[in-house]
DNA sequence: ACTGGATCCTGACTGC
DNA sequence: TGCAGTCAGGATCCAG
């Protein structure tokens, strides 16, 4: 489901109910995610102060004292806070994380990719965090890195934005959306390529996010943020999952093509 | 060192 | 209406 904007939307729902908060209770119903919740994360976290509530690319930071929380929404997971009285948990409500003024965020993933783990001491040094390349919406995020990232690569530009040791948080949707911003035929392999339009992928890619987080996200299928109110920037979306379709700019019919196994839309008319 | 492919899992949708 | 097949917003791991 969710990309940076999503990911970043759903922080901002829940940041208000979880900081500062004390863990009162973290009931576990199915450990069985990506990896198994470790077995005594409930004692762990059952108590505890939750300090802060960040982000790096697609990941949740809870941290507290002494350690935190890692959490990972992979394809179909969603954070709701829910006020009391609590409706019961559906088949796929994994956990719930009540806090200590009665607030309680429940975590939900049919296709179970996401994951939820404990880091002793800092956060932000899981190992999972290591290897993470630049946050798109950072000052350090420019044509420049992208361009020294990708100018040898003989990958299509689509993957590079994609792999998460370059550049976190562009998944499948923002990648067609920003490559058409930039006029870039996502098949395009990096190498082939100029400095100047790696310089306007970069802003294209940052406008993207931005204005996809200030949207709400994009609701596909069910998103909704931590609240319930859904995204709005599947309205905006120029050329994901609108195969057929004239191009706004060109009126050529939207292509879809298969590449990395993901389903990517383009303009053969303005994307070279 | 890089690259493509398989893989984890369930639900929604399409076409017969 | 039912059933089989396809597809889905992620990211790791492995073979070549």
């Amino acid at each position: 489901m969710p990309e940076l904007p999503e990911v970043e939307i759903t922080r901002r729902g829940i940041a208000p109910f979880l900081e500062s908060a004390e863990v009162r209770r973290l009931a576990v119903r199915n450990r069985n995610l990506r990896w198994p919740i470790p077995p005594l994360l409930e004692d762990r976290v059952t108590g505890r102060t939750i300090r802060f509530v960040d982000r790096r690319g697609k990941y949740l930071l809870f941290g507290m004292d002494g350690g935190g929380m890692l959490l990972h929404l992979g394809m179909s997971g969603s954070l709701r806070v829910l006020s009391r009285p609590v409706p019961p948990p559906g088949p796929h409500d994994h956990f719930d994380l009540e806090t200590g003024d009665g607030h309680t965020m429940r975590f939900r993933d049919p296709r179970r990719f996401g994951c939820l783990l404990w880091q002793p001491g800092a956060i932000h040094h899981h190992p999972l965090l290591k290897e993470l390349g630049v946050e798109p919406l950072s000052a350090e995020f420019t044509g420049d890195m992208l361009w020294a990232g990708g100018r040898f690569r003989r990958t299509a530009i689509k993957n590079i934005l994609m792999n998460a040791r370059v550049v976190v948080g562009v998944g499948n949707i923002y990648a067609s959306e920003a490559l058409f911003d930039a006029g870039i035929h996502p098949a395009r392999t990096g190498n082939r390529i100029s400095r100047r339009r790696y310089q306007a992928l970069a802003s294209a890619v940052r406008a993207t996010l931005q204005q996809a987080i200030e949207q709400g996200g994009t609701t596909l299928r069910d998103f909704t943020g931590a609240t319930g109110n859904p995204g709005y920037f599947h309205r905006s979306l120029r050329v994901y999952g609108r195969e057929g379709e004239p191009c706004e700019r060109c009126r050529a019919p939207v292509r879809r093509v298969v590449t990395g196994q993901r389903a990517t839309f383009y303009c053969p008319g303005c994307q070279r």
